[in-house]
DNA sequence: TTAATTGTTCGAGATTTTCGAAATACAGAA
DNA sequence: TTCTGTATTTCGAAAATCTCGAACAATTAA
């Protein structure tokens, strides 16, 4: 099995970015990773088979949205945050606040924190 | 020639948005709309035939990001900022923000001083 | 009416998307 | 070590979408 390609940050465009978020599926991965923090593939159960769920887990990794890394025979996904928000700030915010699910809401969660801007004193 | 299909508001979906917007010459047709208001086809000049000028203007337009009416021979096409703005609250200030040639900045335009976030007093 | 201007639609080839089936990678038991 | 099971990717084919030239349609002007 080939390693994973995953681009550079300088290589991330806005384009692919709003590309890879364009599919409810996608949308559904960013949300419960913004929501759990990573979480393996087989973790992530958005209803499609296994084969759709591993190219669309491509799709946002090849656009720089998710990393993923090898652990034992688990892959595990992770947004690339930081990456992402000092290229286009409050976008992965903006995304996940539009959700109907709020994704940002409860703030249980490791992104809810790191994201500023929605912060009322 | 039929008559052009605008979604209705509660028709709009954060995915289908961002798939429309997840592409260089739509981001770029966005920028220009933001940028001067309302433009008809031809001002918005993406270095790409007029066929596919016509169906990127057909994505964005069935996805809810612009409305198209027709003027004499002209179609003019403008961004459903306010239907947007609603649904999806900072979205496309954000996306407008996040382009390199700032779209937002200079705020000579119509769309940068009715989206409120970024307003320095 | 004819011509010019603006855009859309059609059609074909290239690229994506979906998803079942087969293959690959690793961990643990026998 | 070899076998088994678990976790994912890759392959392949059918369906959908993208690009762009060519043809068509609508409106205005000569």
């Amino acid at each position: 099995m080939r390693l994973l390609y995953h681009p550079n940050q300088k290589d991330i465009s806005l384009a692919g970015v709003l590309y890879a978020l364009g599919d409810p599926v996608r949308l559904e991965i960013v949300r419960c990773l913004a929501e759990k923090g990573e979480l393996p593939c087989a973790a992530l159960d958005c209803d499609v088979p296994k084969s759709t769920m591993s190219h669309h887990l491509r799709v946002l990794r090849e656009a720089g949205v998710l990393r993923c890394r090898k652990e034992g025979t688990q892959h595990i996904n992770s947004l690339r945050q930081s990456d992402l928000d000092s290229l286009f700030p409050g976008l992965l915010e903006v995304v996940l606040r539009s959700m109907h699910p709020p994704a940002l809401d409860g703030l249980p969660n490791a992104v809810a924190t790191s994201l500023s801007i929605g912060a009322n004193p």
